[in-house]
RNA sequence: GCGAGAGUGGCGGAACUGGCAGACGCACUGGACUUAGGAUCCAGCGGGCAACCGUGGGGGUUCGACUCCCCCCUCUCGCACCA
C-alpha cells in the first residue's frame, strides 16, 4: 500500500502540473459555452484570511464543476491595488506605497497558488498598474463629455483620521466605513459621478435580477429610494418668492398649517424678518455645529425656530408660519418641508411643541379625530375632509386628483424624488488613480488630452504622519503646462476613489492586455456578463451598485454591449470564531489564555460570543498555517462542509480534523483495493454479489445525482459532500469487494470524479493512481444512470393516526390496493388498528401509508 | 420605527413540491486491535423506565406540518426624522 496521505507533495506535484499544462487558460470562442466564474479580488494586505479561502474554494468548486460539464470557463484573478493602507505604510515604516503593494501581491499571489485555485493567471492584473488606471482616466474624459462626470461645490464627509471625503455609501452609522472615526462635513469642491441619472434603471433591473439574492436586492432598493409624489410651490406672504416643497402626501395639502425649512435652506435668513434675526442666527449657528451623529440619533429632539415669515397655502390661501426645524434634511427633496400635523408624526411633535395649528383633513372610519385631543398622527387611509371639492374621496383616489388639480393650475407637478446622491469620488490621497485634469488660470478647468494619458502617479514623493496630499506638495507633478494655451498651469490632486477601479475591472479580465482602449469590444462581448459572481456581503450598495452603474455607463458609452455586470451573485458567510477577553488586558489570543485564565493576570477570561475573525480581537486562523498542517484539500473541504455559503462560518479546529480524516479514509480505501480497482476481472453473478451489486450502483447513481443537483442549483456543497461521505460509507461497509472489481471501480472513480471540485489535488494524485493520465477534469462529470436509479422493491412507512407503526415492502409502483392490503395485514399495524373502526387509509405511492381509525 | 433573514440534539448542520425529524460531520460512551493511542475498525448516541413527548411560544388548516395560515417572543443584518 502507498504510504499515508501527504497533502504537501501531492498538492505540489498537482500544482506544477497544471502549470505546466495551462490547464486554466481561457481562450474566447469555440463550440462550448462560455461561462465567466468571477470572485471579487482582494485587496493586497500581505496575506490572504480565512475569508479569502472560504470566497475562493466556493468559486473554485463552481469553476472546477462547470469546466467538468465542457464549458469554457474563464475564472480570473486580480488585484484591487489602490488604497490607503499602502500609504499609511509608506507613513509609518518609510516604504513606498508601490514596493508595499507589489511585495504583498508576490505575496498572495504564493498563498493562492498553494490553495491550488483554477485561475487563468494570464489575465491577471493589478489596478495600480498604469496599464489599468490609463483606461480608467479614458474613461473618465469620457464621461466628462458626456456630463456623467461634474465637479461641485458641497457639503461632503470627511473622515479626520483617512484625511479624505468620502462617498455616502462609504459612511456607515455616521463613520467611515474603513477606519470607523466620525465623519464631519466639510465644505470642499469634489468630484462627482452621476449616477441619479441612472437611478430608474438601477432600480427598475432589480426586478429582474433573478439570480441575486433578495436581501441584497431590497438593499439597493432601500438606497436608491424612490418616492413618488409632487412638488409644490407656497407663495411667500407680501413677496415674490415661492418655497417649493417635496410632498408624498399632496392629499394632505388642505392640512398643512406651517412651513419647516431646513436650517441650511437659501431662504431660510432671506426670510426672516429683523426682529426674529438674532434667534435664527444663534438657532442655525448652533444646528450647522451639531454633527451628523447627533443629528441623525434616535432620540434627537425635535427642535425649530419662527423667522416671523408666513407662506400661504396654495390651495386654501390660509397663512402659514414659516418655521426652520433641524430635522428637516438639505439634501432630501428641495430642503423644504409642508407641515401637516395631523397625519405627520414629526409634524405632530413639532406643533406641539411650539403651539401650531392643526388641522384634520382624512378622517378613519369610526369616531372623528379631533385636533384638541389626538395623541398621535394619523397616518393610515381615510376619507378626505376639509378640503374643499376632494371631501368624501378616499385619500388615495384624492393623492391623484389632487396632483391633476396642481399640474392644471400650474401650483405644482408631479415628481419622482430619490434618496440616492451622486456619487464623490474625489480622494485628497496619493495611492490611487490620478484624476486626469488641469488647472489653468486662463482657460479654467481642462481635460487632460487622451494621447498624453495615463497621468502616471509620480514616484517621487514625500509622506507626512500630518497629513496633506503628498500630491499637492510634488511640484515635479503639480507644475505643468496648459493643454490649451500653453500658460503654466497646475494638476488636479486628488485620486479617484478606489471603488472606481472595482466597478470595471471585471471588464478588463476579458482583455488585459488590450492596447487600444479599455475594452476589447469582441473579447467582452463574448465573456460578458459574469455568469456567478461571489464574495460578501459587505458590498451589496457599494462596489455592486457602483459596478452596476458603471456597467451601463460603459454600455451608453459604447463600449460594450450588456447593461447588468452580473448574472448570478453569491454572498457568502463571513468566518468566525469564539473570542475571549479579559477584563484588564482586554481581547486575548487564544494562547494568552491557560484554563480559563488570563496568562498576565490570572482573571478570569470571558469567553465572548462567536465574531467574524478579525485582528482586533485576536481570533483570526492564519490559512498558512492550516496548509501547513493539513494540507489545502482539507482547508478546502472543511471551509465548504461546515456550513451551506451563504451562512456564517463557524470556524472549529476539529471539524478540520474531520475533514482530514475523512480525506485519508478515502485514500486508505483506494490503495487498500488498488489490486482490485486496477486489475479485478468482472463481477461475479452469484445472487449475493448481484445484490449487493445492485444496491451499490443504485447509490453510486444516487450520489451523482444529489451533488450535481446540490452543486448546480442550490450551491449546498455542504450536502453535496454529505452525500459522497455516505456513499463512501457504502462501499466501505459492503463485504466481498473482490467480488466485484467492476463496481468497486465504478464506485471510486465516481468518488473521485465528484470529489475534484472540492478537493482537486487529493482527486488528482487518486485518478493517476487508478492509472489514468491527463487529469481528472478531462474525464468530465459523471452522468447518473436512471435504469440505476430503479428499485424493484420500495420500503413504505406505515403510519396509524400520523405515527409511523411499521414497515412494508411492496413492489415499486404497486397498487393502491394492494400496497394497503399489505399495511393492513403489518402484524405491529394490527396491533393499532385492532378493535377500532375503520375510518380512512392514504396511500402515497412510493412513499407511505396513512391509516386513520377513530 | 421600517425592511429583510433566521430560530431544529451537547455542537456545526440535513430534511427539495406538506409524507419516517435529526442525513453527514464533530463531541461523547462502550468494545476490538495495540507497548501505547490523540491512529484505525466495530457498536451506540434527542428526552423519558414506559405509554409517550419533542423543530422559539400559542392558535389554526390537513389523514399528515420543521415545511402552509394567523398572533406573539428572541436573535442577526440593512436603512433610519427621506417629508
Amino acid at each position: 500500500m502507498e504510504e499515508r496521505y501527504s497533502p504537501g507533495s501531492v498538492e505540489k506535484k498537482w500544482q506544477q502540473f497544471w502549470n505546466a499544462n495551462h490547464s486554466f487558460r481561457a481562450l474566447a470562442g469555440g463550440a462550448k459555452k462560455k461561462y465567466y466564474l468571477l470572485e471579487m479580488f482582494p485587496y493586497p494586505s500581505g496575506r490572504i484570511h480565512m475569508g479569502h479561502v472560504r470566497n475562493y474554494s466556493i468559486g473554485d468548486v463552481m469553476a472546477r464543476f462547470k469546466r467538468m460539464q465542457g464549458f469554457n470557463v474563464i475564472h480570473p484573478m486580480g488585484w484591487d491595488a489602490f488604497g490607503m493602507p499602502a500609504e499609511n505604510a509608506a507613513i509609518e515604516r518609510g516604504i513606498h506605497p508601490a514596493i508595499w503593494t507589489y511585495e504583498n501581491i508576490a505575496n498572495m499571489k504564493a498563498q493562492l497558488m498553494k490553495m491550488g485555485f483554477s485561475y487563468d493567471w494570464e489575465r491577471e492584473l493589478a489596478t495600480c498598474d498604469p496599464e489599468y488606471y490609463r483606461w480608467e482616466q479614458l474613461i473618465f474624459l469620457r464621461m466628462l463629455e458626456r456630463g456623467l462626470a461634474y465637479k461641485k461645490r458641497s457639503a461632503v464627509n470627511w473622515c479626520p483620521q483617512c484625511r479624505t471625503v468620502l462617498a455616502n455609501e462609504q459612511v456607515e452609522e455616521g463613520c467611515c466605513w474603513r477606519c470607523h472615526s466620525e465623519v464631519e462635513p466639510k465644505e470642499l469642491e469634489q468630484w462627482f459621478f452621476k449616477i441619479t441619472d441612472y437611478a430608474q434603471e438601477l432600480l427598475d433591473e432589480t426586478f429582474r435580477l433573478t439570480g441575486w439574492p433578495e436581501p441584497v436586492l431590497m438593499m439597493q432598493r432601500n438606497w436608491i429610494g424612490r418616492s413618488i409624489g409632487c412638488e409644490i410651490d407656497f407663495p411667500v406672504a407680501g413677496s415674490e418668492r415661492r418655497i417649493r416643497v417635496f410632498t408624498t402626501r399632496q392629499d394632505t395639502l388642505f392640512g398643512a398649517t406651517f412651513m419647516s425649512l431646513a436650517p441650511e435652506h437659501p431662504l431660510a435668513l432671506e426670510l426672516t424678518t429683523p426682529e426674529r434675526r438674532a434667534e435664527v442666527e444663534a438657532f442655525i449657528n448652533r444646528i450647522r455645529k451639531e454633527d451628523k451623529i447627533k443629528r441623525t440619533s434616535e432620540d434627537y429632539e425635535k427642535e425649530g425656530v419662527f423667522t416671523g415669515a408666513f407662506c400661504l397655502n396654495p390651495v386654501t390661501g390660509h397663512q402659514m408660519p414659516v418655521m426652520l426645524a433641524n430635522f428637516v434634511l438639505m439634501d432630501y427633496g428641495t430642503g423644504a418641508v409642508m407641515a401637516v400635523p395631523t397625519h405627520d408624526q414629526r409634524d405632530f411633535e413639532f406643533a406641539r411643541k411650539y403651539r401650531l395649528p392643526m388641522i384634520v383633513v382624512i378622517q378613519p372610519p369610526g369616531p372623528k379625530l379631533d385636533p384638541e385631543t389626538m395623541a398621535a398622527a394619523y397616518t393610515e387611509p381615510g376619507a378626505m375632509v376639509n378640503s374643499g371639492e376632494f371631501d368624501g374621496l378616499d385619500n388615495e383616489t384624492a393623492k391623484e386628483r389632487i396632483a391633476d388639480h396642481l399640474e392644471r393650475q400650474r401650483l405644482g407637478e408631479r415628481k419622482i424624488n430619490f434618496r440616492l446622491r451622486d456619487w464623490g469620488v474625489s480622494r485628497q490621497r496619493y495611492w490611487g488613480t490620478p484624476i486626469p485634469i488641469i488647472y489653468c488660470d486662463v482657460c479654467g478647468m481642462v481635460p487632460v488630452p487622451e494621447r498624453e494619458l495615463p497621468v502616471i502617479l509620480p514616484k517621487d514623493v514625500e509622506f507626512h504622519p500630518e497629513g496633506g496630499s503628498p500630491l499637492a506638495a510634488c511640484p515635479s507633478f503639480v507644475q505643468t503646462a496648459c493643454p490649451r494655451c500653453g500658460a503654466p498651469a497646475r494638476r488636479e490632486t486628488d485620486t479617484f476613489d478606489t471603488f472606481v477601479e472595482s466597478s470595471w475591472y471585471f471588464l478588463r479580465y476579458a482583455c488585459p492586455r488590450f492596447q487600444d482602449g479599455p475594452i476589447e469590444r469582441a473579447a467582452a462581448d463574448y465573456w460578458m456578463p459574469v455568469d456567478q459572481y461571489i464574495g460578501g456581503v459587505e458590498h451589496a450598495v457599494l462596489h455592486l451598485l457602483y459596478s452596476r452603474f458603471f456597467t451601463k455607463v460603459l454600455r451608453d458609452l459604447g463600449l460594450i454591449r450588456v447593461g447588468e455586470p452580473f448574472l448570478n451573485l453569491l454572498t457568502q458567510g463571513m468566518v468566525c470564531k469564539e473570542t475571549q477577553k479579559c477584563p484588564e488586558h482586554g481581547w486575548l489570543f487564544p494562547e494568552e489564555v491557560a484554563e480559563g485564565k488570563c496568562r498576565k493576570c490570572g482573571a478570569e477570561a470571558v469567553v465572548g460570543r462567536k465574531e467574524k475573525m478579525s485582528k482586533s480581537k485576536k481570533n483570526v486562523v492564519d490559512p498558512d498555517v492550516l496548509i501547513n498542517e493539513y494540507g489545502a484539500d482539507t482547508a478546502r473541504l472543511f471551509c465548504l462542509f461546515a456550513a451551506p455559503p451563504e451562512k456564517d462560518l463557524e470556524w472549529s479546529e476539529r471539524g478540520v480534523e474531520g475533514a482530514s480524516r475523512f480525506l485519508n479514509r478515502v485514500w486508505r480505501i483506494v490503495f487498500e483495493n488498488l489490486d482490485i480497482l486496477r486489475g479485478g476481472g468482472p463481477d461475479q453473478s452469484d445472487p449475493d454479489t448481484a445484490e449487493t451489486v445492485r444496491s451499490l450502483r443504485r447509490a453510486i447513481h444516487q450520489t451523482i445525482k444529489k451533488v450535481t443537483e446540490d452543486i448546480e442549483h442550490r450551491f449546498q456543497f455542504n450536502t453535496a459532500i454529505a452525500a459522497v461521505m455516505e456513499l463512501v460509507n457504502a462501499v466501505s461497509a459492503a463485504s466481498g469487494k473482490e467480488r466485484f472489481p467492476v463496481t468497486m471501480r465504478e464506485a471510486m472513480e465516481s468518488v473521485i470524479r465528484l470529489l475534484n471540485p472540492f478537493v482537486p489535488h487529493f482527486a488528482e494524485e487518486l485518478w493517476s493512481a487508478l492509472g489514468y493520465q491527463g487529469g481528472v477534469e478531462a474525464a468530465g462529470w459523471p452522468c447518473w444512470d436512471e435504469a440505476a436509479l430503479m428499485e424493484e422493491k420500495k420500503l413504505l412507512v406505515v403510519q396509524v393516526n400520523g405515527k409511523v407503526r411499521g414497515k412494508i415492502l411492496v413492489p415499486s409502483d404497486a397498487a393502491d390496493d394492494l400496497v394497503r392490503q399489505t399495511a393492513l395485514a403489518d402484524p405491529n399495524v394490527v396491533r393499532f388498528v385492532e378493535g377500532k373502526e375503520l375510518r380512512k387509509v392514504v396511500v402515497i405511492p412510493n412513499r407511505l401509508v396513512n391509516i386513520v381509525v377513530a
